[in-house]
DNA sequence: CCAAAAGTGTTAACTGTACACCCATGT
DNA sequence: ACATGGGTGTACAGTTAACACTTTTGG
C-alpha cells in the first residue's frame, strides 16, 4: 500500500470523498464501492497530489471511477472532526486484507475530507473497480448498505445540499441522457425531493424556464399518446 | 516563527480563513488585519491543530480575533488551487520582517485553505491585533484594502454565501444588536443584497415571520415618529 | 401647522394550485 | 370505440408589489 501511495506524493490528512448521483428505474442512486474482506462499503475517493488543485483532484478521482470527463461536480462540505475515521475499522481492514504498513504512517494518520457531489447520467456510466475493491456497484440511496466511517453522514449532506440546490440552480440535467420525457424529468424531481408533483403544474412550470428544448416525439408503442423528447438547452 | 508554529502541533498545507461580517454605519464591515512592513492586508487565520476539528479551529481563531465565543460561524468554501498563494507576497513580508525561515518549513509549503464566514455584533467586538499584524480594522465590504493571496476572492465568495442564505435561513440578526428598528434591519439588508427594498413591505413581511418581538418605543429627539424596537424572538 | 419618518389599509399584479378538457396512440 | 397517458385552457387562491393614508414626533 505505501508503495502505490507514497507520502511524499499527496498532501497528507487530506483527502476527497466523491458523492456520484445517478438516477435509475426511478431511482436515485449512487456508486459505491465495496472493500474487499470487510462487510463496509465507502464512498469512491482518493488524495490531492503536491501539485494538484484540490478541484482536479476531485475531477480525477470521478475520471478514475467512472471513465467520465466534464462531469457536474461541485464541493459541498468539508468533515473535520478529529474522530471521524474509526481506526478500528481501517485496522479491520488492514488485517483482513493481509496489508501491513507502519503504524506511523501517512494513512493512518488523521484525514480531513473535502466532500464533492457529482451528477452524472447512469447509461453513460462503467463503474471502475479499484485496488482495493471487491465491487464497485450503484445503490439506492434509500438503501444503502453498511458504509465506513461518517460516510453515511457524507451522503446525507450531500442529498440536502442537492435538494437545496434543486431550487436555484438548474442542475438535474446532467443525471439524464441527452434526451428525456417530461415524466422522466418529473420522475427524477419527485425522487430528489421525496414527494409527489402534479404533471400539469410541473410541465408548465419546466417549460416557462425556457431551458428545455423539445426535439421530437418518441413512440414507445403504448398504448397512449406519445410524449415529446426535450434536449436541455446548451449554449451552441 | 517556527518557534511559534511547530509542524507537530498543527496539521500541514492546511489552513482557515474567516470572513468576520459586521454592520455599522450603513455599511457591511469585515475585520482585517493588516500585516506588518508590507502594505497588504490579509484575512484573519489560523491553522488546526492536530486532534483539534477543523469547526472547533475555526471558532479558536475567532475568538482570538474579537473575543467572543458561540459566534455564528458556516464553513463555506475550500480554496485549493496549488497557485492560490503567491510565494513572492509571502517572501517579501518574511524579508521585510526580518524572519528567516527554513525553505523547507512547513510554512512556506503549499496550504489549502478552508473559508468560514462569521456574523457578529459590531459593537460588541474589540479586535485583537495578532503578533504579525501591524492593525486589526473594520473595512468596509465595498472598498476593500490591498489584499494578500486570494483573499480578496474569499471575501466575495463569503459575500456571495451571505446573499443565498438570505432568502432561506434568518441568520442576520447575528448582525445586529439585541434590539433594534425596523429600519435598522431593512438597511442592513439593503446592504447585504445592494438594492433598495420598500419600507412598508418590507415592514409587512419581516412580522409576518413571527420572529420579531417589538419591545419598546426609541425616542431619538428627531421631529418624526419614535420607532419601536424590535429584538429577535429566541427561545427562553 | 408643518416636515419627516413610522406604521397600516387597500388594491392591483403576479404566481402557484387545482380541475377540466382535449389530443394522440395502440388494442 | 375506448383505455391510457401527454399536453393545455382556465379559474381560484395565495403571495407580492405598489400606492395611499394615518399617526407620531419636534420645530
Amino acid at each position: 500500500m505505501d508503495t502505490l501511495f507514497k507520502s511524499k506524493d499527496y498532501l497528507p490528512h487530506l483527502s476527497v470523498d466523491c458523492v456520484i448521483f445517478g438516477f435509475h428505474g426511478h431511482k436515485l442512486k449512487v456508486v459505491l464501492p465495496k472493500l474487499k474482506k470487510v462487510p463496509l462499503c465507502s464512498l469512491p475517493g482518493g488524495y490531492v497530489r503536491a501539485q494538484e488543485s484540490v478541484n482536479k483532484a476531485a475531477q480525477r478521482i470521478l475520471r478514475e471511477r467512472t471513465g467520465l470527463e466534464n462531469i457536474y461536480l461541485e464541493q459541498f462540505c468539508v468533515f473535520g472532526e478529529s474522530d471521524r475515521a474509526d481506526p478500528q475499522v481501517l485496522r479491520d481492514f488492514l488485517v483482513s486484507n493481509n496489508i501491513s504498513i507502519a503504524a506511523d504512517s501517512w494513512l493512518m494518520q488523521r484525514f480531513i475530507s473535502i466532500g464533492y457531489y457529482a451528477l452524472v447520467d447512469f447509461s453513460q456510466v462503467t463503474t471502475a473497480v479499484g485496488a482495493f475493491d471487491e465491487s464497485c456497484e450503484w445503490y439506492d440511496v434509500q438503501q444503502l448498505p453498511d458504509l465506513a466511517f461518517d460516510h453515511a453522514d457524507i451522503i446525507l449532506k450531500a442529498l440536502e445540499t442537492l435538494r437545496l440546490m434543486l431550487d436555484h440552480k438548474l442542475v438535474v440535467f446532467n443525471l439524464l441522457p441527452d434526451t428525456f420525457t417530461m415524466k422522466e424529468l418529473q420522475t427524477l424531481y419527485e425522487t430528489i425531493l421525496d414527494k409527489p408533483l402534479r404533471r400539469d403544474n410541473f410541465q408548465r412550470k419546466m417549460l416557462s424556464t425556457g431551458i428545455l428544448q423539445r426535439v421530437e416525439k418518441k413512440f414507445t408503442g403504448a398504448a397512449n399518446k406519445a410524449p415529446y423528447l426535450y434536449r436541455f438547452w446548451t449554449m451552441p
